[in-house]
DNA sequence: CCTATATTCAAATAATATATTGATTGTTTA
DNA sequence: TAAACAATCAATATATTATTTGAATATAGG
């Protein structure tokens, strides 16, 4: 009897961790905080809301335990509680994307995986020891230190413009956020102006990392302070 | 521009699909599921509740894409849309489970994963495939018929005193509903009493599928109509 | 036709959710 | 020490939603 309130419990405490997945800027910020640690005032820009509201589906987050933050300075930086926190976003993404045709029709329409290079996780790794390919990370730079694939060159997108003639003209393949990642796309489109031979890579870092591959990190301990 | 609309309307979907995940009843009746169909009857007097309340659960469900229904003679018949709603199901119990100290405690308190046998599915298999250890199936006999672990000898938990002298006294492994299932905890207090020398396995049947092992089947075509 | 099973509807209740504004706290920097 | 900044909090407003109940309605079976 005494289990079966337990087990109510258990049910409840889940059920608010999954009530934490039932917002769109909080998922937004779950995208963004799996590239690394964020202060919320960047996630409140980046989402587009006011630092109070903000700050309000934060503590949303951190009541599920899906984020932790610590004061650094005089931001907070928020991180994601666990890696698994981003496989839970994953398989959230693979499960809607198969079974709901709204996400599955926006997703072909905009973001269509067919426009990807058609490579997995781990035939990217063997491009990579073979030095068949150079990656080209367009995420910002932080992002960049705190992980990235091996070897990938960080240009962060809004520099493409003016640096690409830094990269190699054959055999690029660009990532940036993940499959949503707008920037992704209109970085391979406006190399592609430029006559580089550039594809985009269908995945980002925390699909990489979940792959059990190896992740690249710049030596300064943690964020820049 | 228009991709940025796009994006947001992918997110919003999938917040709708977390929402779902949202609330206790609706987690209990996706756990239940996926031991395989159920008529909402059913479902609604396993989780407490009326057949209008349940229902209304089920269609926020069934939006969410997460479950489809059927109907097969004077029964609604429902399930999850795929497996990999019950892989979801799995991966928000593990975060939960190592994030949230409210499920972690409860968990450990209730239903300790220490007390059950230490094997791993895949340990179990071979036990299995030696004929080390005698499986015991508490669930109800529709959902063995729907999928159990191979060569588990099914006893549902009701007739468990009646039927306990037609198991063999030694290596008992059994399960039921998986890791909250209160059940499997009292049915291996009971064969302990009854001097059975029974463990209990900490995972069930979807655990099993999702590690990749083979699910036993009876052979009619589905459930009996 | 009558019954069992589900869904829907209307309604009630309560509760949330979200965002805004302004005040407050703690920190850094001038 | 004061000013500027980052974040949270408190109070508020608005709107919406969540959940449940009981009755009415469909639907199919016997």
């Amino acid at each position: 009897m005494d289990r079966k309130k337990a087990q109510e419990q258990i049910f409840e405490q889940l059920a608010s961790v999954g009530d934490a997945l039932g917002n769109r800027h909080r998922l937004k910020m779950i995208s963004l905080l799996s590239h690394g640690e964020k202060p919320v005032e960047e996630l409140a820009a980046a989402t587009g809301q006011s630092m109070a509201a903000a700050s309000a589906h934060l503590k949303v987050l951190r009541a599920a335990r899906l984020v932790a933050s610590e004061k650094r300075g005089r931001h907070v930086y928020c991180r994601l509680a666990s890696p698994s926190v981003a496989e839970l976003w994953m398989r959230l993404r693979e499960v809607g994307e198969e079974l709901a045709p709204e996400v599955r029709d926006a997703v072909r329409t905009a973001f269509d995986p067919a426009s990807a290079a058609p490579l997995t996780a781990p035939e990217v790794m063997s491009r990579i020891r073979r030095g068949r390919a150079t990656l080209v990370d367009l995420r910002p730079e932080v992002e960049y230190a705190a992980g990235r694939l091996p070897k990938a060159r960080n240009l962060p997108f809004p520099e493409l413009n003016r640096r690409a003639k830094e990269l190699p003209r054959k055999d690029l393949l660009v990532y940036c956020r993940g499959p949503y990642c707008v920037m992704a796309f209109e970085g391979v489109e406006r190399l592609r102006e430029m006559k580089f031979s550039a594809e985009r890579l269908a995945f980002s870092v925390p699909e990489w990392r979940a792959a059990g591959l190896p992740v690249e990190v710049s030596s300064t301990s943690g964020e820049p302070s």
